[in-house]
DNA sequence: AGCACGCCGACT
DNA sequence: GTCGGCGTGCTC
C-alpha cells in the first residue's frame, strides 16, 4: 500500500498538494503536523498536513516529504475547519490563509546556502572574474547567503553563475531550514545527589573550610532553598552570593552541585496581586443580567452602552464567570485600541490567567501564546488581542467579546485573507457552542439590524457610570464665523473662548482633526497648479517641520517648492489644513501652554504612542491635537473640553458608510469629555450645522441616525441588505486595466445583470505607478452566496486564460469595507 | 511566493 | 554581438 499526505504550502496557490510518504511517517503523522517538502527546483518550505490518504495522483509522480518538523498538531483540526471557512467564505487560498493564521516562527522557508567543493582540484585560472571572486570568498568564510553573493558580485542574478560554479565543481549548494523558535531556558542549580545526606554534607563542609568563597556559595544556595521552596535559578544565586557564573560552574565540575536546564516562558506577568473586581453599579449588574438571558437563547448578543457607561466591568464580570468554569475566553480589540491602559486593567484582575496577543509581539513571545492557548494552560485562559488572535488554537472557547465592535479594523485590508475580525469571530464561537458579546458605544449599522432582527440579542446601557453626564454638544457654524470675520486661522472664537477657559480652570483640552500633515494641497496662486506625486495620483501634502513635501500613498517626499513648476511664480499658498498646522497655529495663540500632537508621524517607533499617552495622563500636555487614533478607548480624567476642528471632511467622504462612520468617530472623540462628575464640553467647527447626522450626534441619538442609515442602505442596495463583493484589476499599463475590466464588467453583468457596478476607477486610480479599477458585485438577500461566489471564480478564471489581461493582478474583497 | 525559461534594450 | 533586464508560467 501507498502513502500520501495532502499539504498547505505557506504560498498563495489555490490546491493542496500531494506528498508521498512511508508507512512510519504515515503512522506517525497526523493533520495540523508541519513537515519539510521540497517545493518547485529547489527549495523546501514547512508545509501543513491536512489530510492522509492513499490515493496516488494519476497526473504526476508525488514527490517525498523531506522530514517531519513536529512531534504534535501545532494546529487543530477545528483550525483547519476554520481556515478553510475562511479561504472559501473570503475568497482566497488555504496558503494566504495559513501565512497570516501562524505565528512567523512557524512558517520555514529554507535558504540556498553555497559551500565549497572541498574536493574542487581544478585550476583556478579557468575561472571568470567573477567566478574568482566567490572562490576567494569562500576561503576565508565556510558558507555564502545568496544575498550574500549578491552583495560580492554587485548584480542581481547570480543563479547562473552559482549554477556554472556548480558544474566546474568549485562549490556545492545546501538548503537549510532554520527552526527559528527556541525555547527560553533558564538554568538552575541544586546540590549534587551524593551531598543529600546530612553526614555527606557535613563532609563537604568541612573540606570546603579552606575554600570560604566555595563554601559561601553553598551556604548561600541553601538560604535560597529555605525560603523559596522552589528550584534555584542559576543567577539568583550568583547574585545573593555575590559571585560570578564561572566560579558556580567550577564548583558543578566538581560534582558539588549540578545546573539544569528548564524551558520557561518569556513572557511573564509581574504585576501586583489581583486587584479585586470593583462591585457593579445597579445598572451594569442589570446589563449583565440581561446579557446572560440573551445568551440563554442566542449566540451573539450586542452591548450597546454609552462611552464610560462601564461595558469593561460587564465583559470582567463575564469573563470571570467563564473562568471559574474553566473554559477560555477570547477579548478581541482594534489594533489601535491595544493601548497599556486596558491591559494594565485586565491584568489587575486576571493577574497570571491573561495573555495579550498582537503583531508587535516578537517571534518567540507568540509561540508561547500559542503553544499555551493550545495546552488550555492556565496561563492563557484569557487571551486580549487585535484580530490576528482569532486565529490562535482555542481548545475550550467559552465565550469572545469583540469590543468596539464597529471599528473598521477589525477587518483586514491587504494582503489576503481580507477577513473580518467579528465576522469571522462569530463563526468561531459556533464552532465551539461559545457565546460572544459584541459592544460598542455607536454599533455598526449591520450588526445594530441584526439585533433589531432578533438574530442577535440586544443589551442597552444608556447610562454613564457614576451618574457622571453626557456631554455638552455645540455646533459652531464656522461659515457665519469666517463672514463675521470672527476666526482666527482655524480656530473660531468660540473654539477659543472654550479653550482659554478650560485651560485657566486647570482642565485639559483634545482637538480632533482628521488628516495628518500641514496643509494637504500646496497651490500656485498665479495658474492653480499644485504639485502632484511622480507615482501617484494624488497632489503632495506640506509637512512645515521638514519642510518637504510627501505622498501619503507611497512615501514619496522632495523638499519644498520655493516656485511654481509650472509657472515659475513664487506665489504658492496652501489650501485644506492637517494636524501639524492646527498644532503650529494654537501654539501661536497659547504661547503658554504646552500643545503636543498624535498622529502617525509622532507616534512611529514602539513606543511613540504610549510616550504621548502617558505624558497627555500625567497632565504634562495640556492641548492634544490628533488624527482619530485619539478616539479609541482611551481614559483621560481630566479632559474638559473636546474641539472637532472640521466635521465636513469626514462626511463628505466618497463611502456609503461615511455617515455612519462620521457618527461614530464624533461620537468617540465626544467621549474622551468629561469621564469625571464635572460635564465636559464638545464643539464641533462645521461650515454645515444642519447636516442631519451632525443634528444626531449632537443630541446623542443613535437610533435616530440608525433609522435614517437603514433606509438609505435599503433603498440604494447596501449591507445589510446586499452582499458586497470588490473586484481590483492592478496593472502598471492603464490601458491593460481599462480592457481587462471592461471585459470583467461586461462577463459578470451578463450573469448578476444590474447587481454589477462599474468598472470604475477610484478616487486615486494610480498608486505607486500602478493602475486600479474596480468592479463591485452585489448580493441581494435570497440569492446562494455559494452559488454568486463559484461563478464569480469562474468568470475570473476564464479572465486569467486571456493573453492579452496576463498579468492584471486581481484582488476580490468579500464584505469590503 | 520563488525560480526557470524566454524575449528585448544598453553596453563592449 | 552579448549581458542582464524583466515578463510568463509552473510548482505535488
Amino acid at each position: 500500500m501507498l502513502y500520501f499526505i495532502d499539504v498547505i504550502l505557506p504560498v498563495p496557490v489555490s490546491n493542496t498538494f500531494t506528498y508521498q510518504v512511508s508507512e512510519r511517517e504515515y503512522g506517525f503523522l497526523e493533520l495540523g503536523m508541519r513537515v519539510a517538502v521540497q517545493f518547485g527546483k529547489s527549495k523546501v518550505y514547512a508545509a501543513l498536513v491536512v489530510n492522509l490518504h492513499h490515493t496516488a495522483p494519476l497526473v504526476y509522480e508525488a514527490k517525498e516529504i523531506e522530514h517531519i518538523l513536529d512531534e504534535i498538531p501545532i494546529v487543530t483540526e477545528k483550525q483547519l475547519n476554520l481556515w478553510r471557512w475562511i479561504a472559501d467564505y473570503y475568497m482566497c487560498t488555504q496558503g494566504e490563509v495559513m501565512r497570516a493564521a501562524l505565528p512567523s516562527a512557524f512558517l520555514l522557508e529554507s535558504e540556498t546556502l553555497v559551500v565549497k567543493n572541498e574536493n574542487f582540484s581544478g585550476d583556478e585560472q579557468t575561472l571568470t572574474d567573477e567566478e574568482f571572486l566567490i572562490f576567494e570568498a569562500l576561503q576565508y568564510q565556510s558558507l555564502l547567503k545568496i544575498d550574500e553573493i549578491i552583495t560580492i558580485v554587485g548584480k542581481k542574478t547570480v543563479l547562473p553563475l552559482i549554477k556554472t560554479l556548480i558544474e566546474k565543481g568549485v562549490v556545492l549548494i545546501r538548503e537549510e531550514l532554520y527552526e527559528q523558535y527556541k525555547p527560553k531556558l533558564v538554568k538552575f542549580v541544586r546540590l549534587h545527589q551524593k551531598y543529600r545526606d546530612d553526614k555527606a554534607l557535613k563532609i563537604l563542609l568541612d573540606e570546603l573550610s579552606r575554600a570560604p568563597k566555595q563554601r559561601e556559595i553553598i551556604l548561600n544556595l541553601f538560604s535560597l532553598e529555605a525560603s523559596s521552596k522552589k528550584p534555584i535559578k542559576l543567577n539568583d544565586l550568583k547574585d545573593k552570593a555575590a559571585t560570578t557564573t564561572t566560579t558556580i560552574k567550577s564548583l558543578a565540575e566538581k560534582d558539588i552541585i549540578e545546573i539544569f536546564e528548564r524551558r520557561e516562558d518569556r513572557i511573564v506577568y509581574d504585576g501586583g496581586e489581583d486587584a479585586s473586581i470593583k462591585t457593579l453599579s445597579s445598572a451594569q449588574v442589570q446589563a449583565f443580567d440581561e446579557v446572560k438571558k440573551e445568551f440563554e437563547s442566542k449566540a451573539v448578543c450586542l452591548l450597546h452602552g454609552v462611552t464610560s457607561s462601564g461595558k469593561t466591568e460587564v465583559y470582567v464580570k463575564l469573563i470571570k464567570e467563564q473562568l471559574e468554569r474553566g473554559k477560555q475566553t477570547l477579548y478581541l480589540l482594534p489594533e489601535i485600541a491595544l493601548t497599556t491602559q486596558l491591559i494594565t486593567r485586565l491584568q489587575q484582575y486576571f493577574g497570571t490567567s491573561l495573555s495579550v496577543y498582537h503583531s508587535k509581539f516578537n517571534v518567540h513571545e507568540r509561540i508561547e501564546v500559542w503553544n499555551n492557548v493550545k495546552k488550555n494552560s492556565e496561563k492563557a485562559k484569557i487571551i486580549i488581542g487585535a484580530r490576528s488572535s482569532i486565529f490562535l488554537p482555542f481548545q475550550d472557547l467559552g465565550l469572545v467579546i469583540v469590543d468596539e465592535e464597529h471599528e473598521t479594523s477589525f477587518k483586514q485590508f491587504d494582503p489576503a485573507p481580507r477577513y473580518h475580525a467579528r465576522d469571522t469571530a462569530v463563526v468561531i464561537a459556533n464552532m465551539f457552542k461559545a457565546k460572544i458579546l459584541l459592544g460598542s458605544a455607536t454599533p455598526s449599522v449591520e450588526t445594530y439590524y441584526n439585533a433589531l432582527q432578533k438574530k442577535y440579542g440586544l443589551v442597552v446601557m444608556d447610562r454613564r457610570y457614576g451618574e457622571v453626564m453626557m456631554p455638552e454638544m455645540n455646533l459652531v457654524d464656522i461659515k457665519t464665523k469666517y463672514k463675521k470675520k470672527q476666526m482666527t486661522g482655524h480656530f473660531s472664537d468660540t473654539l477659543i473662548t472654550a479653550i482659554e477657559y478650560t485651560l485657566s480652570e486647570g482642565g485639559q483640552v483634545i482637538l480632533f482633526q482628521n488628516r495628518r500633515g500641514y496643509s494637504p494641497v500646496v497651490e500656485c496662486t498665479t495658474c492653480g497648479h499644485s504639485p502632484q506625486c511622480p507615482n501617484c495620483d494624488v497632489s503632495l501634502t506640506f509637512h512645515s517641520h521638514k519642510n518637504q513635501l510627501r505622498c501619503h500613498y507611497c512615501g514619496y517626499h522632495m523638499a519644498m517648492l520655493l516656485q511654481c513648476l509650472a509657472c515659475g511664480s513664487s506665489e504658492l499658498s496652501t489650501k485644506g489644513f492637517g494636524t501639524e498646522q492646527i498644532e503650529k497655529e494654537l501654539q501661536q495663540l497659547l504661547p503658554d501652554h504646552t500643545i503636543a500632537r498624535m498622529d502617525q508621524d509622532t507616534t512611529r517607533g514602539k513606543h511613540g504612542y504610549e510616550k504621548i499617552i502617558t505624558s497627555f495622563e500625567q497632565e504634562e500636555i495640556d492641548v492634544l491635537v490628533g488624527t482619530q487614533m485619539l478616539s479609541k478607548g482611551l481614559d483621560f480624567r481630566n479632559v474638559h473640553l473636546v474641539g472637532v476642528m472640521n466635521a465636513d471632511n469626514l462626511l463628505n467622504f466618497p463611502d456609503f458608510r461615511a455617515h455612519e462612520r462620521s457618527f461614530q468617530l464624533i461620537q468617540q472623540v465626544s467621549g474622551r469629555a468629561g469621564r469625571t462628575k464635572k460635564r465636559g464640553k464638545v464643539l464641533i467647527q462645521t461650515y454645515n450645522p444642519y447636516h442631519q447626522i451632525l443634528q444626531q450626534v449632537t443630541v446623542n441619538d443613535y437610533v435616530s441616525m440608525y433609522h435614517d442609515q437603514i433606509e438609505e442602505r435599503r433603498q440604494y442596495k447596501y449591507p445589510p441588505f446586499y452582499r458586497l463583493i470588490k473586484i481590483t484589476a492592478r496593472h502598471k499599463d492603464y490601458n491593460r486595466v481599462n480592457d481587462s475590466m471592461r471585459w470583467l464588467g461586461t462577463s459578470l453583468t451578463s450573469v448578476f445583470k444590474e447587481n454589477v457596478l462599474g468598472p470604475e476607477f477610484p478616487p486615486i486610480a494610480r498608486i505607486r505607478n500602478q493602475y486600479h479599477k474596480h468592479v463591485l458585485i452585489k448580493i441581494p438577500q435570497g440569492q446562494s452566496l455559494q452559488k454568486t461566489k463559484q461563478l464569480t471564480t469562474k468568470i475570473l478564471a476564464t479572465f486569467q486564460s486571456i493573453k492579452e489581461f496576463s498579468g492584471v493582478r486581481i484582488i476580490i474583497n468579500v464584505d469590503t469595507y
